[in-house]
DNA sequence: TGCTATATTTTCGAAAACGAACATTGGCGT
DNA sequence: ACGCCAATGTTCGTTTTCGAAAATATAGCA
């Protein structure tokens, strides 16, 4: 075996394992530690993987940088506000849980629950959740959008529009000062409605960032929603929309 | 924040980053780097994490043993026939790829093509191949198999159907000596059955080990494939299928 | 308050991993 | 055959990490 094709395979083991020990990549490619620490530098410089003391990981940057700077965007707000939205599910609800960076980290925060029934369109929130036994874990069909793991298309709507869950748990990209709530992809929008529609309570897990933020399209309002859980208290007009409405508001 | 929602803290981060160094966690959870070590020991002692020197990165049986077991056998035999059937597919082309341990394999060594439209009912092969721009992934919808990310049920078949690709890229469970392809899950079955109906090309990946292994169920015949890629000649009864049926023999 | 148990930091010698320098091997072209 | 070059193995001093033990901090309770 020459060295383009142990790189390879070292690459192969590593983003099929996550990470890789020297000992496991010496006793995998039959060659001494050294030449393995040669190598894992090389891939490392190329950008390939990540090094690590005693061995090496899946890149932190998958070639896709900004989704993850956007998952690390924030970490710690989203943690809490996570922590409070996995706090209000009880076990064996069903729920939906959509596209966005933060209902991947309230994804990890259920794995502690039990018998949960979920449909997502999410393909890193399927993987999360699929690892627990009692999970009844159901993905949505469609195209996995290369950025973030996201399942979009009309075949998702319909998929979704089939089932009535107890729970739907939704992100966002932004929410206007009228309470619209906006997003970047006609696409995942169409899937957020049909969320919307087919849900008894709504949960909307938004940073106080979103306020702020503006997208091209509408996805529906906040009056919509059943409860939103933000990491402050929402400026003015929202929470007057969220009184007028009667909206749970929740302070992570 | 006290031990337990460190712990909480530091598996998340684990689980949503594959492997994290003790610097990591210690600017993440902001510690001591012994307090992280007591801590990494303690869920390595647990089995939820697994150790390793400097951090700490997904456990390497995450409750799934069998599966994770499965993915490392013949580790050096599959990627020979990975390799092989990835040598057939043309940049461009449409693929279905089914579940198994080896056709994720293949995806991997399908990331230096281009432009390749995939449909897929395995989440990891969906996870592996979303990260290139150029690939259109299409998933399947489904249940979400615990064991081995294997989406399957009556929505996938129904999904599969609409689709006419050029390539179909099936693993198997076993193969009796009368030409039968078995498999274990009956669900499964019937996605692969919609898969062999819809594809031009259809490539079986099989290691010899398929060729001693029972299955209950059936899920059609060899000499409905085109290809078989495997690592050794088949035994004299398989083969003499081959020859009558015009099948094309690799051997990896 | 003082006691106890648990959690955390601090300290330090041992073990592991690291990188640099050098020796060895195995093509490859002249 | 000869020398060249890249890849790999070997050796060794340096840096990093490890884990045990002692010191400190924190919380609960009589």
């Amino acid at each position: 075996m020459n060295q383009t094709q142990r790189h390879e395979k070292i690459v192969g083991l590593i983003k099929l394992h996550g990470f890789m020990s020297i000992d496991d990549l010496v006793s995998a490619c039959e060659v001494t530690p050294q030449t393995i620490r040669r190598d894992l530098n090389q891939l490392a410089e190329n950008g390939v993987v990540s090094r690590y003391h005693g061995g090496a990981g899946l890149n932190r940057s998958w070639e896709n940088t900004p989704y993850q700077e956007r998952k690390t965007q924030n970490s710690e707000v989203k943690e809490k506000i996570a922590e409070a939205v996995a706090a209000m599910i009880p076990d064996g609800a069903s729920l939906f849980i959509n596209i966005g960076t933060t209902t991947e980290m309230i994804a990890t925060k259920l794995l502690n629950h039990k018998n949960l029934h979920v449909v997502t369109n999410n393909i890193h929130v399927a993987t999360i959740l699929s690892a627990k036994e009692d999970f009844s874990v159901i993905i949505a069909a469609g195209e996995v959008r290369y950025r973030d793991g996201g399942i979009i298309g009309e075949a998702t709507c319909d998929f979704i529009s089939q089932f009535r869950m107890d729970y739907g748990i939704i992100g966002i990209s932004g929410i206007s000062s009228d309470g619209a709530l906006l997003d970047f992809d006609f696409r995942e929008v169409k899937v957020s409605q049909a969320i919307l529609e087919h849900t008894q309570h709504v949960i909307l897990a938004a940073d106080y960032s979103k306020f702020e933020r503006r997208a091209m399209v509408e996805q529906g309002h906040i009056s919509q929603v059943d409860c939103l859980v933000c990491d402050k208290t929402p400026p003015p007009s929202i929470s007057k929309i969220i009184e007028e409405n009667n909206i749970t508001f929740v302070n992570a």
